[in-house]
DNA sequence: GCCGTTTTCGGCCCGACTGTTTTCAGTCG
């Protein structure tokens, strides 16, 4: 019997348990258990989106908070965290090896034929499944199973030799990478005159920090000429499928592009369709459903009508007002509330790239000699670069001086000269006003690295972390509290320290941090920049609801990086914030009344 | 197994595409 490392087990785990209770369900007998296995996976969705460590709310015997989580599944969490295994998940597991799970990750495979196959070859070992089975499907033995066939064993090879090559179902590419790759094809569509329209959807629509598949609508009268002309994509790999209305392609790198098509006349549903999320739409289709309606890409059908007449819509916006609602923007369609309010006509007016008036995280070449990576452009270039961007403010703010390489009267003389470059460029620049900053670490014992009689040199800084990641939350928490804890700190730079693809970033304690910040006005920072994004936008929706302010920032080491704000902006509306919340949308006059408080 | 301004019982989204099938099962989004 397999015993869990109860000890400590991650949401990610957890949530991977579940889907494997999901996927035994489907494999036992997949009719009966029908809404086991949508509320199993469900509950694992929830567990994986949650900011919540699940055995911290199981210690607090608040499991129930998790929306998926009911009386069965918290029953089971606490066995679970309690005697390291479930009496119930070892039943639904029974006759099932375990050598049936990892083949999931693996595209094309899901829970009957990886069952089909473990089990008629006595496949067993989980570290070798994948192995063992190529060597059985090179063998030849797949084809003559029944249910199989020569182009799925083809097809199984190729699965296998892809996911190998590392294109897992999980892999997600960051944000700015898709939408980069999916301008190019974007560009490509465009050019067929079978083509009216292209657009990309999907979570590059919903403006997620990652992105799995990119998704593409097309309105078209010709959707077989614009098919055929998108599975022609010059820098494609392989078609993955095509029929008469969608197909799919893996372009340069293995990412799948997903293609749909419909008349301009359907256009409307189909981006509300094709923009999801999953959970959006599934509750929008309940919903429609009690009021005798039925939702697809196509359209609303009426269901007590006889004659099967689809009311089309040309635009979204007439879509949701036919469901009552008002347009819901992609960034929040998540089903985290935001139905409810559409209906109500109380959505919030989400924060855009126009209300921002000012950056205050940049890092000029100023020869500061900085204990991180300086700028590339001057000071004078980011200020060209922030009135192009019709800014009213632009702050600097550079790592501080490396405290290992100086002394503290060198430091004293850096900072003296750059306040005066400062003051000058004030001066000769009408346009845009200047803020004096800078980019300070908090070290390991809380402290600044740099010396507090310094800090009045400054209008205010930003203190971040750079080091020392392994701290615990206590630890961690307490010590970014002492490093805001000054009266010149005014903003938490990239506060999770994630990055993401690459490491998680530190824990904090949220409540505290809040708290804190709230009451000493200060402001937490959503990091534009691309691998970081960061805050979280679910971290951005608890200091919405919490009334903590923060400033949305790009870390910009180069003037075009100044246009990443759009991303920082997409992960403040994803987090529910309104113009409000942010304080960099302030005219100049209000926003250094703040900063200087 | 979850959930609730129609319900604490009786509901639970909707469709595309492929391969192995002679009408459907499996996977995916």
């Amino acid at each position: 019997m397999l015993c869990y490392h109860f000890s400590r087990m991650s949401n990610h785990e957890i949530a991977k348990l579940l889907r494997e209770i999901a996927a035994s369900y489907t494999i036992k007998n997949d009719k009966k258990f029908r809404f086991q296995i949508i509320a199993y996976q469900k509950a694992a969705d929830a567990i994986d989106n949650t900011n919540f460590e699940i055995q911290d709310l199981y210690k607090e015997n608040k499991l129930n908070i998790v929306p998926g989580i009911g009386i069965s599944i918290k029953g089971h969490l606490e066995e679970l965290f309690q005697k390291g295994k479930v009496a119930h998940f070892d039943w639904v597991k029974e006759g099932i090896s375990e050598a049936v799970f990892p083949l999931l990750d693996i595209p094309t495979f899901g829970p009957k034929r990886a069952y089909k196959l473990t089990k008629e070859f006595n496949l067993k070992n989980s570290d070798t499944v994948i192995e063992d089975l190529e060597k059985i499907a090179k063998e030849g033995k797949i084809s003559s199973l029944k249910g199989f066939g020569e182009k799925s064993e083809k097809e199984i090879l190729r699965a296998i030799k892809e996911y190998k090559e590392g294109k897992k179902k999980t892999i997600r590419m960051p944000l700015p990478y898709a939408f980069e790759l999916t301008e190019k094809v974007v560009d490509y569509l465009k050019k067929s005159n079978a083509i009216l329209e292209a657009r990309p959807l999907g979570s590059l629509r919903r403006m997620m920090a990652t992105v799995g598949d990119v998704d593409i609508a097309v309105s078209t009268n010709n959707p077989k000429q614009a098919l055929e002309y998108f599975v022609n994509y010059p820098f494609k790999e392989r078609v993955v499928e095509k029929g008469p209305t969608s197909a799919s392609i893996l372009v340069s790198g293995g990412k799948q592009v997903d293609l749909m098509t419909q008349p301009p006349e359907s256009f409307g549903s189909l981006l509300q369709h094709f923009t999801g999320s999953k959970g959006h739409n599934i509750h929008l289709r309940e919903l429609a459903l009690k009021k005798g309606m039925s939702l697809s890409e196509y359209g609303i059908k009426k269901i007590s009508k006889k004659e099967e007449n689809i009311e089309k819509f040309n635009s979204e916006e007439k879509f949701y007002k036919a469901l009552g609602m008002d347009f819901v923007p992609p960034e929040i369609r998540e089903d985290t509330g935001e139905i409810e309010l559409a209906l109500e006509h109380k959505l919030p007016n989400l924060v855009e790239l126009k209300d921002i008036k000012g950056d205050l995280h940049i890092h000029s070449n100023y020869p500061i000699e900085p204990s991180h990576d300086l700028g590339r452009n001057s000071m004078q270039e980011i200020i060209k670069k922030a009135e192009d961007l019709s800014y009213e403010y632009v702050g600097f703010s550079e790592h501080n001086p490396s405290i290992s390489k100086h002394k503290e009267k060198d430091i004293e003389k850096i900072i003296t000269k750059r306040n005066k470059k400062i003051e000058q460029l004030s001066k000769s620049n009408k346009n845009i006003r200047i803020i004096n900053l800078l980019e300070v670490d908090i070290m390991p014992n809380g402290k600044l690295a740099i010396n507090e009689n310094f800090l009045s040199f400054f209008d205010a800084v930003i203190v971040s972390i750079h080091s020392s990641f392994a701290m615990n939350k206590r630890e961690m928490t307490k010590r970014a509290l002492s490093g805001l804890s000054h009266p010149k700190a005014k903003i938490f730079g990239h506060p999770t320290g994630r990055k993401i693809n690459e490491r998680n970033g530190y824990e904090l304690d949220w409540d505290e941090i809040f708290e804190f910040v709230k009451k000493h006005k200060k402001a937490l920072e959503i990091n534009a920049w691309p691998n970081r994004l960061d805050l979280p936008d679910s971290i951005v929706r608890e200091s919405v609801k919490k009334g903590v302010k923060m400033v949305i920032n790009t870390d910009s080491h180069e003037v075009s990086q100044m246009d990443l704000m759009k991303y920082g902006v997409a992960v403040a509306r994803r987090g529910w914030a309104t113009k409000d919340d942010i304080l960099n949308t302030l005219p100049y006059n209000r926003f250094i009344e703040w900063i200087k408080s």
